[in-house]
DNA sequence: CGGGGGACGTTATACGTAACACTTGGAGGC
DNA sequence: GCCTCCAAGTGTTACGTATAACGTCCCCCG
């Protein structure tokens, strides 16, 4: 019996097994056809077995000079919509031996400046949801190949992106809006400096411009639904004409637009419709139901685990965004003719 | 100029600065007070600058034997409430120069068998939330310390465990709505086999066992508003005297409570009071507002850190439950009198 | 009967870091 | 003048693994 005190070895192994280390390690790294017989491989599993042995990933991560450990960075946990990317990820990851790590974005955790900070994992690559310029070039120095998710292609200082097809949300969102009628629009916009929401406010813009007769407003606040209430309240109360529709940049925005509303006595859809975007659980449990663009955060999450996966492996990642789809629920209507 | 393909070693900063490899180790890891002069420290930082080194992690990790990395396991990543977890365990765990990886529990990534399989990273510790009793031995296979979270703590194989007092939030429950009137009562019970929900149908039993005059049915869902939903549905047009208050082991299991009611045409709180747990940011986005027990996510996670510290430094973990408070909305009301 | 080549291993080495044990050149004490 | 002591480092080793390079046997073929 081996130092009972601390983990076994893949020496230990050996030595229990009667043969040497290297045996060990290419019979339960299975790389032992031609080289170590059944019989010898079968007993040197049995004593690893027997032992309770784990290699020392350390160790092993130390002599490959990889990890096979990736790093997702998400602006914050708080919404199903990261949870999905991380599953789909993570999936992808599984399917070629790979790990993953999150970190959540540095909002009161440690110092933003350096991200690995608080991930002290030996990384092989990472992949970063929209996140603030410095802290991007901070990632770049670490020279790690890096997958940016939902990003300014342009940009993005030469990392690959992978990119939900955003632009074509706000396209449906807004044919659907002025198929109905609706000629006023609010925009309830997400108080963030990323480039995914400037451009959904671009996009939204130039969509109503090219449209003779409609007026749009714009209402930023903070990602919450008390943020998205005292906004929308704001803004309905201020003098003019009132909005027949609210589109918002997410759906936790939407439910703070319905409280508002309510607050208001006004209803949803007949005195105002709502739009959202995300389709998380919260949209089905609004009443009435969110009329909102379904992102499909899973698929996002495997896309740009396989971008990374072709980025380490030289390949050229797989381009083209991820399509959505505008999924219409009762809280939408024709704007009631005054 | 060293090899420049290459990431850059302690040993290429420390020919860049002139100095041994082991004065580098020395400077950089902040050890050199008295061993090594302020101008040549100086001049290996500046070096180390220079090169944009960072230190190997794996090797790192295997000169120390220690990898400052602890895993956390949750069930999923569907709420905000493990979101909060997280937060408060990397915030205690930055303090104390560690790192925390995440491990969503195995469904549907990988083989359930082995939690580590997808978590390459080497440990120090692991942080569980409730989980099967199989998952759990294969954890302690690993003698890691570990410390489960809200987990039977007589059955917990001798792992220290950090728990929320439920059971109190149960009593809370109990208490508001029998002062309320209420005497027939549906427990929408969450369908996951877990010590924390079989520990709150027992705790709610009893509670309600000792009001003569009391009457309570169970109906199981899995957590989510579409299976929520259901449950109650069935449940509510099953033959017998109506409930008049329906107790939700979960805040979205009540998203799914107000559903079919509203499909049922009964109004909350007036035919029906509901209510939740863990107040999630749906119970305020819910209308009319949830009545819910509030779970510190965020205490929750930092206690559990601080108690995998203390077991990592041999130390006693410190005890107590993490109270729970009842947030008393619009949901709960006297039952109308027939 | 010589030797070519499988089958079955072993020996040796390197990955990058941290820490222990050791050296060197003076300064100071008696 | 010799011993001691300290500052300021250096040389060396070990952590546990994976793999390239190197031995043996022994069988079989020409």
């Amino acid at each position: 019996m081996a130092r009972s005190s601390t983990r076994p070895t893949s020496r230990d192994v050996a030595q229990a097994a009667g043969v040497s280390q290297a045996a060990v390690s290419l019979v339960l790294g299975d790389k032992w056809r031609g080289r170590v017989s059944e019989t010898t491989a079968e007993r040197v599993r049995e004593a690893a077995r027997e032992l309770g042995y784990r290699p020392n990933l350390a160790a092993r991560n130390l002599r490959l000079g990889r990890t096979r450990t990736v790093l997702l960075v998400v602006p914050a946990l708080t919404t199903e919509f990261f949870a999905g990317v991380y599953t789909g990820a993570a999936r992808v990851a599984a399917r070629h031996g790979f790990g993953v790590v999150l970190y959540p974005s540095p909002e009161g955790i440690g110092p933003a400046r350096d991200p690995f900070a608080s991930a002290q994992a030996a990384l092989d690559g990472v992949i970063a949801s929209s996140m603030a310029a410095d802290a991007l070039t901070a990632i770049r120095g670490d020279q790690l190949p890096l997958v940016m998710l939902d990003s300014d292609p342009e940009g993005s200082l030469g990392a690959a992106t992978v990119n939900l097809d955003i632009a074509d949300g706000v396209r449906q969102v807004t044919e659907h809006l002025l198929g109905l009628g609706h000629r006023h629009i609010l925009h309830l916009a997400a108080d963030v400096p990323s480039w995914t929401f400037e451009m959904r406010a671009r996009e939204l813009a130039a969509r109503l411009a090219a449209v003779p007769g409609t007026q749009i407003r714009t209402a930023p606040a903070p990602i919450s639904i008390e943020g998205a209430l005292a906004a929308t309240e704001a803004a309905l109360t201020a003098t003019g004409p009132r909005p027949t529709a609210i589109v918002c940049d997410d759906d936790k925005l939407a439910a703070g637009a319905y409280k508002a509303l309510r607050r208001l006595g006004l209803r949803v859809p007949d005195d105002v419709s709502v739009t959202g975007l995300d389709d998380l659980a919260l949209a089905t449990a609004l009443d009435p139901e969110l009329t909102t663009v379904r992102l499909d955060a899973e698929l996002f999450g495997e896309r740009g685990m396989e971008a990374l996966l072709a980025v380490l492996e030289g390949r050229e990642p797989e381009a083209g965004d991820i399509p959505v789809e505008l999924v219409v629920r009762g809280s939408t209507a024709p704007p009631r003719t005054p």
